[in-house]
DNA sequence: CCCCACACAAGGGTATACCCTAGGGAGGCG
DNA sequence: CGCCTCCCTAGGGTATACCCTTGTGTGGGG
């Protein structure tokens, strides 16, 4: 028997559940709650399978209730209800720790699928929801590409002497590395700090880190 | 009609897709190749709608021939077709512009069924694929969390420093914006390079960026 | 062929960062 | 209360980074 609670704040919809999920004999809905603060409050908790739980809560979100609990009980299992076929609001629920994901648009059999594998202790997410997530993976790598031409114009010397100053040496000894002058060295860094429009060090690293000229 | 080229080096494999998609009304083979290089030597892409891309080629990689073969003809369709359901390999596929990736195992409807919908400019990806990215994205994110225990406890203060020392700041600038004598600054500036087993403004930076701690 | 542009090299001078040391105040503990 | 610890504060002194300027060699274009 797969013990279930809800957690929505919405009754009807709530309810609309309950009387699909009655009609299957091994699911059994344990209890429901219309806040994010009162599931912590259950001790039912320890008699409970898996959580079906929407994002859009009252007080907090779906999300943090997801966080919270997974750190009291470890092993449940929670399968995330939510309108929302948006990338960021997936990514967050897959950081989370939550097993599954479904669109509340889906019909009475895919849901019942999701909820026997959730409590399996498989993953499972609508088609929609993977088609989401795959085309905003695509879509970030190939809009990574472009960002490499920011990237300012640097000499095979600068480049030396940046690695060296990533490393954390001084210009004397960066000067001894190359066998050039002090004073030649501190050039170079000067006509880095221009290039990369820094006003120090400090600025220097971290718009090499962020053009990844590293 | 879906005009395809098949890229391959196993022959019977070749031999077997053709004999497969031979019997669709709406599927035509018009060439095949066994090595990467040949791909690019036809005038033959001006014809085709889909390449079916094999990854492990003899010379080049499917992927660098995707990549390629995008830069010479934008609004060409590459389908996948791999051994390998492993992360690294599908991640790097998507990032080469491909529009599907199906496992050589899936039965012959499923095959078909992804030609047409790449031809169609939409993308696909088996059942098995989706499943193995969105564990590795659960994954992931769960190793991430374990990070930030690394870094080491820094004070009220010292954060206010190292913030503005990333903003580019000098000593002097940070001492009139918190109202403190620059020799203070001096000194949780000192305290950060301690703490966080830096030398100088270079490995303060890279470290912070590294640890989080902006 | 000469000139211009630019990478590379280097010096003088000043501003800034870094090291060592040290005192006052707040919070935890026997 | 007295003790310890830790944070914030700050000074003196030295090392280092940064600015401005100059010179040399090399490769591309009129």
């Amino acid at each position: 028997m797969i013990k279930i609670l809800i957690v929505d704040d919405h009754k009807m919809f709530v309810e609309g559940l309950e009387s699909i999920l009655n009609k299957e004999d091994d699911i059994e809905i344990i209890h429901r709650c219309h806040e994010g603060k009162d599931v912590f409050n259950l001790e039912l908790l320890s008699s409970i399978d898996i959580i079906l739980m929407d994002i859009n809560l009252p007080d907090i979100s779906g999300i943090e209730v997801t966080q919270r609990i997974l750190k009291m009980k470890e092993n449940l299992k929670i399968l995330v209800l939510s309108m929302h076929d948006e990338e960021s609001y997936i990514s967050e629920v897959l950081k989370s720790g939550a097993l599954g994901y479904v669109l509340k648009n889906t019909g009475r059999k895919e849901l019942i699928t999701a909820i026997r594998t959730v409590a399996a202790g498989r993953t499972y997410f609508s088609e929609a929801i993977t088609n989401t997530i795959m085309n905003g993976l695509m879509n970030n790598n190939k809009k990574k590409k472009p960002q490499e031409k920011q990237a300012p114009k640097i000499t095979r010397r600068e480049k030396e002497v940046l690695d060296l100053i990533m490393e954390e040496n001084t210009n004397q000894e960066i000067a001894n590395q190359l066998f050039i002058s002090l004073k030649t060295v501190e050039a170079h860094r000067s006509n880095l700090l221009s290039k990369l429009n820094a006003r120090n060090t400090a600025g220097l690293v971290k718009k090499a880190i962020e053009l990844e000229l590293v």
